[in-house]
DNA sequence: CGTCCACAGGAATGACGGGCGG
DNA sequence: CCGCCCGTCATTCCTGTGGACG
């Protein structure tokens, strides 16, 4: 007892008296600082498109191009939060509004969020969506207003449920006789374009903007300027924020990533005692980063995802790599096991995808002529990872291989 | 040069549980 | 509390396909 508050006592001082960081919250992914570096070109090409907002008329339907990490989001919220001050302090009725569509996932979350921008309040459930639509125009049009409409990760949305409602937006115009609305649409995914409806894409398309990953150089720029008001500047030096930079640049340039190695760095060295942030930190930071995100990815997965993956970290040990038709088999004796039904290959077909789409695992699509066509897996995280999020169920935890 | 493997992956459908208006 | 709508997990049935083999 005595011995544990002694122990919890040095914790708590050792916290109070960091030495590490001024303000921690600077490298968190959601803020948003009051200058984007490098950005400049698509602020003030976002900036020109939307201005005609301001004098009454519809801007341009946009859509943004960048992989995650890339400043889209930054720069869209900056944008409209620039022109929404200037439309007030003229008087013009501009509305934005911001979705993120992975969290508002189905067409009717959309639509009540659209409502709420307006200022109307949906039922959550209860009455259909085109209802919904229906309500949310009308009010609409009753406001005299131009409404920006930001959907970012529209790709979760359309992958989810088409783009009907994409179309229906797009075509608003039609339906609304004193209100307009535009559509920024936001995406990681170049491909998706693809996959719209051909009178969806030329209309929303109107405009696209791009954004280019970062480089190495310029995250290290993006870094230091953050550092200034984030950490005490003796307990950080160049080398690590190169380190950082570089290691995200390798990732696609992602100025998230490299934000938060180096926050996790700075928490690990404070953990420590350590009075500066070491190169080995980010090291470290990196493989807890990653692990943290794996961990919380398995443990949510429904149980016969989790079998899957267990089926298919037994069967590539030392990197031996599977297919769909192996893993099937395994996993249905790993189900016997448990005694319990498992479910069709159609949906381990499904499961496996899943488990591509988040990167948990590398599932490769190859013919293999006489011997069909099937699918080439591998783990895409280090074993260790997985055994450690699957531990975490005492369901399936007599299933895992004994340790040492 | 056509077959045919071993699946991929689309479409339709259903069981089930949760949340909310009435 | 009921009824309605929704999302999720799953099944069944299905058509499609790259390329080594014969």
């Amino acid at each position: 007892m005595v011995a544990y508050s002694d122990e919890l006592e040095e914790v708590f001082n050792s916290a109070l008296k960091s030495t590490i960081f001024i303000n921690r919250d600077v490298l968190r992914p959601e803020y948003i600082p009051d200058e984007l570096p490098h950005r400049e070109e698509q602020i003030s090409k976002l900036g020109a498109i939307l201005a005609p907002a301001l004098r009454g008329s519809k801007p341009s339907n946009i859509f943004i191009y960048g992989l995650t990490g890339t400043g889209k989001t930054a720069v869209t919220k900056y944008v409209l939060k620039r022109l929404y001050g200037k439309a007030i302090e003229i008087g013009s009725n501009v509305v934005p509004c911001y979705i993120n569509t992975r969290q508002e996932d189905t067409t009717y979350r959309v639509i009540v969020r659209l409502a709420e921008c307006i200022g109307l309040k949906l039922p959550f459930t209860g009455i259909s969506t085109a209802e919904a639509y229906r309500r949310f125009l009308s009010v609409l049009d009753s406001r005299d207003s131009i409404m920006i409409t930001v959907l970012d990760e529209i790709d979760f949305l359309i992958k989810k449920h088409g783009d009907e409602l994409l179309y229906r937006l797009s075509r608003s115009s039609d339906e609304l006789s004193h209100s307009r609305i535009s559509i920024i649409g936001i995406t990681n995914d170049l491909k998706l374009v693809d996959d719209l409806d051909p009178r969806v894409r030329s209309s929303l398309g109107e405009i696209e903007i791009v954004f280019p990953p970062y480089n190495a150089i310029q995250l290290e720029d993006i870094l230091k300027r953050r550092v200034k008001t984030a950490l005490n500047p003796k307990a950080i030096n160049d080398a690590v924020i190169s380190l950082c930079a570089s290691l995200a640049a390798r990732e696609h340039g992602d100025a998230r990533r490299a934000l938060d190695l180096l926050r996790v760095a700075g928490e690990i060295a404070e953990r420590e005692g350590a009075e500066t942030i070491s190169t080995q930190h980010v090291y470290i930071a990196l493989r807890e980063i990653e692990r943290d995100r794996v961990g919380e990815l398995i443990s949510t997965m429904p149980l016969h995802s989790k079998l899957v993956l267990l089926a298919i970290y037994n069967l590539t040990r030392n990197s031996v790599k599977t297919t769909t038709g192996e893993v099937y088999i395994h996993y249905r004796t790993l189900c016997m096991k448990l005694g319990i039904e498992s479910v069709t290959q159609r949906r381990v077909s499904d499961i496996i995808s899943e488990l591509d789409m988040v990167g948990i695992i590398t599932a490769r699509l190859i013919s293999r002529g006489r011997y069909g066509k099937t699918r080439m897996i591998s783990l895409a995280v280090p074993e260790d990872v997985i055994l450690n999020a699957l531990s975490g169920d005492s369901y399936i935890e007599s299933l895992l291989p004994r340790n040492r």
